[in-house]
DNA sequence: CAGTATCCCCCTTGATACTG
DNA sequence: CAGTATCAAGGGGGATACTG
């Protein structure tokens, strides 16, 4: 999401920071499972570009939230996974489901 | 948060765009506490414009997750508060504050 | 396969001024 | 007090082309 500047430290907010743009949910959806090719997320993930996936990607890494395995090989296969520190989300994501699923029932 | 357009209808997106905007979850943090007049909300969101205040109000009372009652007197006095359905975000909010501590302390 | 490199748009956010 | 009305800026997101 779209933390930017005057937001107030606050817990709350650094969740939104790393979780809150506008694919990364669905990537750590996915990564939480099993770990995934590059171009295995891109299709699974409908109307996302290489770019934006790349930066998300980089960014997750770079939080410390998902890994990144390069096999230095011909063709090149990488894959991303999750953390210890990302697994930690499991539950959070479970309940943006949750409430998701709720919310629609109440409409 | 800014959810838009291609994103595929899944339960953690539909909560997103409920609640990802960058203040929205601030504000909810404190009406889930107890009912908070506009002004009282304006000096306790360092940083918020009355304008983003204000659409951001509107947009969670049009979702149903807050409400808004108008006393209609001379000085104006505007209750806004949680819903019920909004109180289905404690959790959620809870779970956010609390991976966040967590990422924090892990750095 | 797994990316870079550009270019660009639009939407959210923000600053400021004004009002019933 | 509780807003509305404008105008402006910034950057996240997206489209397309190219590469080791």
């Amino acid at each position: 999401m779209k933390t930017k500047k005057k937001l107030p430290e606050c817990p709350v907010a650094t969740t939104v920071s790393l979780i809150g743009s506008k694919w990364k949910l669905l990537i750590l959806r996915n990564l939480i499972k099993r770990p995934w090719r590059f171009n295995e997320l891109m299709r699974s993930l409908d109307g996302i570009s290489q770019k934006v996936l790349t930066t998300s990607l980089r960014e997750l890494q770079s939080d410390g939230i998902i890994y990144r395995k390069d096999y230095q090989c011909n063709p090149p296969k990488v894959e991303y996974g999750i953390t210890d520190l990302g697994l930690h989300l499991q539950v959070l994501l479970d309940q943006m489901a949750a409430f998701g699923d709720y919310y629609k029932s109440q409409i």
